[in-house]
DNA sequence: CGAGGTACCTGACAGC
DNA sequence: TGCTGTCAGGTACCTC
């Protein structure tokens, strides 16, 4: 899924490309990902007429603000990617903007369509359907329980080495896992998270209640550094990401970790290892940093 | 309460 | 070939 560098690389698209658009319309051949109102024939009756007049985001997900007090939250979770394209109603398929040769089976997993006063369109292509869409009252949304416990946003000025303190105060589990929960710090994943830890030198299994004030620097160092460069290079697309183009992030070749298991560490050429826990894969130089 | 497992889906790939 | 098992950028919900 894409994390905090690729739902912002999204938001910049969109805001270049849909910004003060109005929805005419809306399609979708898997409805349920519509959580909010209760059905998509409800949603598709108040989307439309609705204005777009600020695209945003907090912690992975994209917010339109729209006229009329709504906003449009959709959250992207493991493969999903939002691209404008033009409208092409036979058969729903996106195609781009500027015609050219994209190497992407896109429009096989098309499941959701926003169409736009412009014979433009907004459609959401997800292999594995867990995105998910959800028009709020904006008030309710910022209000809302789930909302404000969201983690502080780690490139907002705001956050400070000591909030970054504040946020892990008090948090029991392994460092790797509590990076990555939205409600500790928001918008860091799993690739983000290990690219992270090896900047640090901190192994990702380490204690988060153990780690040293030095450590506690280095990592919110890291944090920064490595989702700077992921919004700078626009995303990595090892799987799915892809912008609103259609088009692959360039980050890729930044990953240091991140699926490279028996690869050579770039700084002390030991091993990559994965281990698992969490349910999720850790990438990590054994050698490096330092231990649990 | 926190930690851990499972659910939501489909596809790619490894191994037999 | 075709089966089975594992894994994939996330998070919500359940149980213990």
């Amino acid at each position: 899924m894409p994390e905090l560098p690729e739902v912002q690389t999204t938001v910049k698209g969109l805001t270049a490309k849909v910004l003060n658009r109005t929805f005419v319309d809306v399609w979708s051949d898997w409805e349920k990902m519509v959580k909010k109102p209760i059905n998509f024939r409800l949603f598709r009756k108040e989307i439309t007429g609705k204005k777009i007049n600020k695209i945003w985001r907090r912690a992975k997900n994209v917010i339109f603000g729209l006229s009329g007090g709504y906003s449009l939250l959709i959250h992207m979770k493991m493969t999903g990617h939002l691209m404008v394209g033009v409208w092409n109603m036979k058969g729903n398929k996106w195609l781009p903007e500027k015609p050219g040769p994209l190497e992407e089976k896109i429009n096989t997993y098309l499941h959701f369509m926003l169409l736009l006063d412009n014979k433009k369109m907004i459609a959401l292509s997800d292999v594995r359907k867990f995105a998910k869409v959800e028009l709020w009252n904006t008030e309710e949304l910022l209000a809302s329980k789930e909302f404000l416990a969201l983690g502080p946003e780690p490139m907002e000025k705001s956050f400070t080495f000591g909030e970054f303190k504040k946020a892990l105060k008090g948090k029991m589990g392994r460092v790797k896992q509590v990076i990555m929960d939205p409600y500790v710090i928001a918008g860091i994943g799993n690739i983000y998270s290990s690219e992270a830890l090896w900047w640090a030198k901190i192994h990702p299994q380490k204690s988060v209640a153990a780690l040293t004030e030095k450590e506690l620097k280095s990592l919110y160092g890291a944090i920064k550094k490595v989702l700077a460069a992921g919004i700078a290079l626009g995303g990595e697309s090892f799987a799915d990401y892809r912008n609103v183009d259609g088009k692959k992030g360039q980050f890729d070749d930044e990953r240091r970790v991140y699926q490279r298991e028996d690869e050579k560490c770039f700084r002390c050429g030991a091993n990559i290892k994965r281990v698992m826990f969490g349910g999720r894969s850790a990438f990590f130089c054994p050698k490096c940093q330092g231990h649990t």
